[in-house]
Order: C-alpha cells, then structure tokens, then sequence
DNA sequence: CTACATGCAAAGAGTTTGCATCCGC
DNA sequence: GCGGATGCAAACTCTTTGCATGTAG
C-alpha cells in the first residue's frame, strides 16, 4: 500500500484539483490491494466521512481511470474493480466451482506477456488477470463424481 | 460455425426441453462466432422470429451458462458475451487507444496454460482470454507524441 | 472569481423476477 | 396432464447525468 501523498502531490502537479473526497477515494483504492469495486470503495470512505455520495465515487473512478492513476480490471463479478496503476501486478486463478481465488506470481505471467510483445508485437498492460477454471480440490472431487 | 442439430440432440439426450426459442438462441450464438452480447443475440433471434422475449433470452442464456453448454466472457464492454463451449479456443488482444481486437491463436497460449496446471495444479478453463494493451501502431504513436 | 467538484435526485442501461398462460414430452 | 418454458410487465441493481450549490486554486 502506497502512502496518498503522492498521488495527491501527483494532481498538484498535474494541474488536478485535489478534493478531500477525492483524497479519500483514493486511500479507499489503495486499502482495496487492488480489489475494490465501486460499492467497497463508497464503504470504506462512509467509514471515514459518513456524507461522501456514491456519484461522486463513480465520478472519481472515471475520472481517475482517465488520468491513468487508477486502472479498472473485470474478476467475475457483476461489478468492475479497481486498483493503483502502479501496483505490482499480480494475477488470479478463480475457480469456477468453489469459487476460491488463488495468487498468481507475476513472475510466472511476464514470460507469457513477454512472448506476446514479441511475436504480435502487443503490450499487454493487463496487471491484474483473472483466470477461470478448476483448482487442485475441485478437480478431485470432480473426477471421484 | 456447429451445425444446431447437435445441440438439440443434446438436451435432448440429457433430458431437457428443447423449444422453438431455445433452439433459435443457440442458433444465434453459434451465428455470433464467439462474440456476441444478450442484446445481439436477442436481434439476431428476432430477425428469425420476431416476437421472442428478451427475458427469454436472458434465462436460456443462464440456463445454457448452467448446463456448460455456452461460456460466458468478458471482453471490457458493458455486458458479457457468450460462446458455444465446445469452441475452439481463441483469444484477443484489446487495444485500450484505437479499441482494435486482434485474435491470439491457442498456440500461443497453451504453454503458458500448461505451465499454470503444473506449478500451480489449476486447470484453466477459459478458452477465451483477453488481454488488454497497446497495439504496435499506437505503441509507435504513443512514442512519437 | 472562475472553473471544476459535489450532493441530490432522477433517469438510463442491463438484467432478473412474479405470475398467468402456454406447450414439449 | 404435468412440469418446465414463455411472455409481459414490473422490479432491481449498477451507473450516469442535470442542475443548483460549494470550494480549490
């Protein structure tokens, strides 16, 4: 977790008007580790300012989705998440039955991405992949079924 | 492109209804090469026949999710898009700047897949990966700018 | 002081659901 | 004939927007 000092420094300098609802967003992105949607992100700011409307969460998230601080990323849910650009990527392997999520090293992606850029000349910016499928317990249990 | 006789034999076999509208919905799908939201599939099912529901569509779509028969996926837009499952696996690079989709044989993805299922003991299912990025030509626009 | 940000409430999109009717098997 | 499927409309969730007010720079 990064300290919101910089980011609020960052809008400063940037020419971005800093807000104490802003600020607030984006401590709540932060303490998500990257896994917040919309509605988390609006509870753990009403935790600290009860009166923060939940238009100005969404407008906030575009907003700094737009700049680049912030970058959304889709886990399966009904709901898109988000976390800091700048965070060190990691990955999710989902499983679809007992809907476990498990941690995927960054190490074990950047091959694979490397690979991409390579041969499609591609850059994948994805720092944040969810994988769906089946894990060790309930690949077990599916084939004793 | 699967002819639609073998999904009604299908559900047939496994015991399910088969019904005008949940063939036509099939129909759709395969039409819609792995693309296609509930909104086009709805349009293409009523190009055939005009007075099909969207609530219908919407709850063969969960039915067809529920039995593995479709996939659904997310591709970055609003809603999830759905393919046959039996489909041969592809994937695609987003560009995040131009919005342009370029397809990424399974080829290049299976090591990475099968390396996952040895370190990690998890059988990735989604036969339908979306990586999100920069393509080369705005790569190069980004550079010069 | 000005332009941008916020709050509030209402509107929009996308999806689900309750209930009466219909129809595959 | 029975149980699941459909049509219709209303409800629900998530997100966006118009407008008056507030406030950072």
């Amino acid at each position: 977790m990064q300290p919101t000092i910089d980011y609020t420094s960052l809008l400063h300098q940037c020419g971005y008007r800093v807000t104490p609802q802003r600020q607030m967003i984006l401590d709540a992105i932060c303490e998500g580790v990257g896994h917040s949607n919309p509605e988390e992100i609006l509870q753990r700011v009403r935790a600290r300012s009860s009166a923060v409307n939940q238009a100005t969460v969404y407008r906030n998230l575009n907003f700094l989705v737009e700049i680049r601080l912030v970058v959304p990323c889709t886990m399966g849910g009904r709901s898109v998440v988000y976390e800091i650009a700048g965070a060190t990527p990691h990955h999710h392997l989902v499983c679809r039955q007992c809907g476990r999520i498990s941690t995927l090293a960054h190490t074990s992606v950047q091959p694979f991405f490397a690979q991409i850029a390579r041969e499609q000349n591609f850059v994948v910016e994805t720092n944040h992949l969810a994988l769906f499928g089946l894990c060790s317990d309930c690949k077990v249990r599916d084939q004793n079924a």
